[in-house]
DNA sequence: TAGATACTTAGACAATCGTCAATATATCTA
DNA sequence: TAGATATATTGACGATTGTCTAAGTATCTA
């Protein structure tokens, strides 16, 4: 006969409360919208922008995508609530959504 | 006649050096890892487990997915450089990297 | 209102992903 | 060495993703 397993190993008590399945859901929702590279790049440019923001049109270039594309990825960063935008005639301005990464920072802490 | 199209848009200059593509793929690599709500909560727990970790045995039951998929998350946790783990017997114990999350850390900065 | 520019949406396609059941490997112990 | 436990790998599946071309919508201006 053996001994009951793994009595050893389990019951550890970990600190604090695990992650919640609604926070990690919302979490991983802004971890996706930045697991790509050509999306990450994205919003590095218009973070980079500042609050005047950027003109959609002067990101197609620099990521080497069609069009179509950036426009694509600029809509699941906005509805990952990373970004926004603002018309200005045919134009449109993406800025970074201030504070839009203090929930992911804090958790990463 | 138009006058020459997108000259008020374009060139407005961004702050300091875009991120390279290079830099872009690491980074996206690690956000990634933390891009699926499961695997979000098998690395919280992983964390919250210290440098002593935790048993890979104790992970399959708080998470509600069969064993080969908790195994799955972890292999992608450990090749994205995010965790580690240290042979006991049959069991093995996962821990966080140290400082695995430096990098990003600084980019969301 | 007509044409031009800026952007979005639709539809398609290959590639990747999360998951599982089944099986294989590793390690311990009697 | 044989059986038991812990973990990894395989192979499959539907779902999602990143990308493109083609077509649609919005806005401006002459």
């Amino acid at each position: 006969m053996y001994a009951e397993p793994m009595t050893q190993a389990r019951n550890i008590p970990l600190a604090g409360r695990p992650l919640t399945d609604a926070r990690a859901s919302a979490h991983s929702l802004a971890f996706a919208a930045l697991s790509d590279p050509t999306r990450l790049r994205l919003f590095d440019l218009v973070r980079r922008a500042g609050t005047t923001g950027v003109c959609a049109c002067d990101l197609v270039e620099p990521l080497d995508r069609s069009q179509p594309t950036i426009s694509h990825h600029l809509k699941v960063l906005r509805e990952a609530g990373l970004v926004d935008s603002r018309r200005e005639g045919t134009w449109l301005w993406y800025f970074e959504v201030p504070g839009c990464l203090d929930d992911v920072k804090h958790f990463l802490r």
